[in-house]
DNA sequence: CTCACATCCTGGATGC
DNA sequence: TGCATCCAGGATGTGA
């Protein structure tokens, strides 16, 4: 569920039944994740009340009563799965939210955190991407998972200056300019295809091209800067996408897959209104891109 | 420094 | 039905 929209929807599916809540028991079942746990995980936890939970970027912030605060990704495929204590498995879903106890997610549930308001949060990701870290809640932004984050994009501190910024000089094809993090925060291969699509802007097209004070440039830098917050926002609003995969498992009510005009779209028509276009794919530094040659330039 | 690429891991879809 | 192959939302470390 990984990209900003997903990471939203899961925290404040999450905050609801996490924030004030107090951490009675946590399991943890194996050494690591694509990393290893940090040290005394466990005891570093259990006990501990949740004052907050905040996302920088694609990380979830869960901050502890210690001064601690709990760094959790989700890589590719980390997802979470909520029950009550009275939850028998027979609740309707609720956004955001995970009940099946499928096979896959009992295979695959690595962290089980127990509320004392009982609550049960299991932590389910078959590819293991995702990983967990403690770092100091006091200058936790110094972190290295933090430190060289990007601007986040629907902060307000993000414009088409700051973006004109943070592409000047570079020689890398737009798409994965936008795609590195240290450059803009939370952006990954579905939004960054679908604000190219919306900007009109080539994913081929040299980054730097958007900087410098041409008129030209300027009219680009703000046509882009205006769709990566639209397109993040409407995905937000519809609470991040819900894709193929562990379909019968995935309890998600993300909608916003419906919503896609480039992505997974290859061979349709362009759905910009009077564009003939046709959407094709490409792979870009080893990724699907999905773009239409005919109105992004 | 900047960029392209392989790599970690598992499961699903597709094709023979 | 079985098996091989390819693909997937991310990010890091490497080597050029």
């Amino acid at each position: 569920m990984p990209e900003l929209p997903e990471v939203e929807t899961v925290r404040r599916g999450l905050a609801p039944v996490l924030v004030g809540a107090k951490l009675i028991r946590v399991e943890q079942r194996r050494p690591d994740l694509r990393f290893p746990f940090p040290a005394d995980f466990i005891a570093r936890l259990q006990g501990q009340r949740i004052e907050a939970l905040d996302r920088r970027a694609k990380y979830l912030l869960m901050r502890l009563s210690s001064g601690e605060t709990l760094l959790m990704h989700l890589g590719m495929s980390g997802r979470f799965l909520i029950e009550t204590a009275d939850d028998s498995g027979k609740n309707p879903q609720k956004p955001g939210y995970f009940y099946q106890n499928t096979d896959l997610s009992v295979k695959h549930e690595h962290v089980v955190f127990h509320t004392e308001e009982g609550h049960r949060i299991g932590y389910v990701d078959p590819r293991r991407f995702g990983f967990m870290d403690l770092i100091p809640q006091d200058g936790c932004d110094e972190a290295p998972w933090l430190r060289d984050l990007g601007v986040e994009p629907l902060s307000n501190h993000f414009d088409a200056v700051v973006l004109q910024r943070v592409l000047a000089g570079s020689k890398a094809p737009l798409k994965s300019a936008l795609l590195d993090q240290k450059r803009i925060a939370g952006l990954g291969n579905i939004y960054v295809c679908e604000a190219l699509h919306r900007a009109g802007l080539s994913p081929l097209r040299v980054a730097g091209t958007l900087s410098g004070t041409s008129a030209k440039a300027r009219q680009r830098s703000d046509a882009l800067a205006l769709a990566i917050r639209t397109v993040l926002q409407e995905a937000v609003a519809a609470g991040g996408s819900s894709l193929k995969d562990f379909a019968a498992a995935d309890g998600s009510l993300g909608y916003f897959q419906h919503a896609f005009r480039v992505y997974d779209q290859e061979g349709a028509a362009c759905p910009v209104q009077g564009c003939s276009g046709v959407v094709e794919r490409q792979v870009q530094a080893g990724r699907s891109t999905f773009y239409c040659a005919r109105c992004q330039t």
